[in-house]
RNA sequence: GCGGCCAUCGUCUAGGGGUCAGGACACCGCCCUUUCACGGCGGUAACACGGGUUCAAAUCCCGUUGGCCGUACCA
């Protein structure tokens, strides 16, 4: 037996779980679970002026929702700030990194040459190659500096990655790297807050972590960071990264607001239009993973079972929103009764529908009568609002089409004297009498 | 621009030297059904291109093209 496995899911608050961040938690989540290992938690809010304490909580929330529990954590890395001062030290001390003075103004300038000569926007070290009598003197009077952690000026950086560039390894260039900045700015006696680059390696070495599960979107941040696990004496871990959840062709993000409110990206805003957690994950699941022999709907145990990193599909994946209803319906249908009463309740009353004083089992056979035309839990409140409050309006336009036709006036009160001659009133015993009727007047059956 | 990754039906994918290239969603048709839906049956539809290697290439290699990601004092 080899080191029991640990992997971690890693969001930053700076707005709700989206489908994306869900599916990286998932498939972390299932090699945990897969392995009897350990699953942690980690909130990266060193970004504090984008952090927020309701994303924290909507993470929770909906990580809570999908049934994604974690072993260890939540931290929090804006709790931890004594631990990356102390490993920054070391990078001090053995001259990995150098203190650059440059305000963002000129970075913005000296990107922006770059462009234009068409080079390549790499930071040309004039900090490093300050004097060091300068550079005392500018930290002395406190004028600001950020870190740079100074990448090796030739050579390659492998990252040894289990997906990504067929089971080889990514291979980096150094100079293309460029040396880049660990700390926001500060001074000596106000020193700035750590960046991800330099965070995420201390906390992934000291938590631990055995198998770095991300979005393939952070490949090129792995190459920096393998160069900081080496600066700073750590064991890296494997990486596996995986292919972007792509909407329209386009890498999903948060960023790209809920334009379409039925295909919203959050994983919050999904449940609230009637999503099942089964269907949620099941779908997730399909994103760039597949189960052996044509499976296509299984359980959470199924693939806890199943799951292998072998099976992760290398390619980006379009988010299949016809796919995700269908089997959202397929769940409802298939779903225990009862069960299904329990979930539709809450969307019921979210629609203003009082169910008080309707039984359990009225409520369920009033759902059956609409179950097989449902797929998403909030469309039971639209198909079965009429038998919880009287019309509200009528279509004017359909009254004058149907009941302004006197020869339509006369079939409903034929209608209605059949249905009121009935005895007993069921379902069965009205369809004949009302063909009947139909035929005799020359009028369809619909 | 530079760097990295990727490339099978419209979409998600299986298949990794010899398959009629399989499945799912979507779409179309038929059946079931008073309608819709569900279900059943069937159908349209793919190996990006060009070179190699090989008796044999969707599968291996190289190139091209295309797509995506990165190129922050965000994560």
């Amino acid at each position: 037996m080899t080191k029991p496995i640990r992997v971690r899911f890693a969001p930053s608050p700076t707005g709700f779980l989206h489908v994306g961040g869900a599916r990286t938690a998932l498939f972390n989540w299932l090699w945990a679970r897969k392995n009897k290992g350990t699953f942690i938690l980690r909130i990266e809010d060193t970004d504090v002026e984008r952090s927020t304490d309701a994303s924290v909580d909507q993470i929770f929330e909906s990580m809570k929702w999908l049934g994604l529990d974690w072993d260890e954590g939540p931290y929090f890395q804006s709790q931890r700030l004594d631990i990356y001062r102390e490993h920054l030290q070391r990078l001090i001390d053995s001259k990995h990194v150098y203190p650059a003075f440059e305000t963002k103004e000129e970075l913005d300038a000296m990107r922006a040459l770059a462009e234009a000569e068409k080079r390549n926007p790499i930071y040309d070290r004039r900090s490093l190659n300050l004097p060091s009598a300068e550079v005392q003197r500018l930290m002395e009077t406190g004028t600001p500096f950020v870190w740079r952690f100074r990448v090796p000026d030739d050579g390659y950086t492998d990252v040894p990655e289990t997906l990504m560039g067929g089971n080889a390894e990514c291979r980096f260039h150094n100079p293309d790297i460029g040396d880049f900045v660990i700390t926001r700015p500060g001074t000596l006696a106000n020193p700035g807050m750590p960046l991800y680059n330099f965070v995420c390696v201390v906390d992934d070495a000291l938590m631990d972590i055995t198998h770095v599960i991300r979005g393939a979107d952070h490949l090129s941040n792995t190459a920096k960071q393998v160069l900081m696990y080496q600066a700073l004496g750590f064991e890296i871990p494997s990486f596996t990264h995986l292919p972007l959840i792509l909407k329209n062709n386009k890498k999903m993000s948060k960023r790209d607001a809920d334009a379409d409110p039925r295909t919203p990206v959050s994983v919050s805003a999904r449940r609230d239009l009637g999503y099942l957690r089964e269907s949620t994950l099941n779908f997730l699941a399909l994103l760039g993973w597949s189960f052996p022999g044509d499976r296509e709907l299984f359980t959470v145990e199924e693939l806890i079972e199943t799951f292998t990193l072998e099976r992760l599909v290398k390619s980006n994946a379009n988010f299949d929103e016809d796919k995700y209803l269908f089997q959202n319906g397929w769940y409802i249908r298939n779903m225990p009764r009862p069960e299904i009463v329990a979930r539709v309740k809450p969307f019921l009353a979210a629609r203003g529908l009082s169910a008080d004083g309707r039984s359990d089992e009225w409520l369920g056979k009033v759902i059956e009568l609409e179950i097989e035309r449902c797929r998403l839990l909030s469309d039971f409140a639209d198909a079965l609002e009429y038998f919880f409050k009287a019309p509200g309006s009528i279509d004017p336009k359909g009254v004058k089409k149907f009941l302004g036709d006197p020869a339509m006036a006369d079939t409903l009160n034929a209608v209605a004297d059949i249905l009121a001659g009935l005895e007993p009133f069921a379902k069965d015993a009205m369809e004949a009498p009302l063909r009947e009727m139909a035929e005799a007047r020359g009028l369809g059956f619909g």
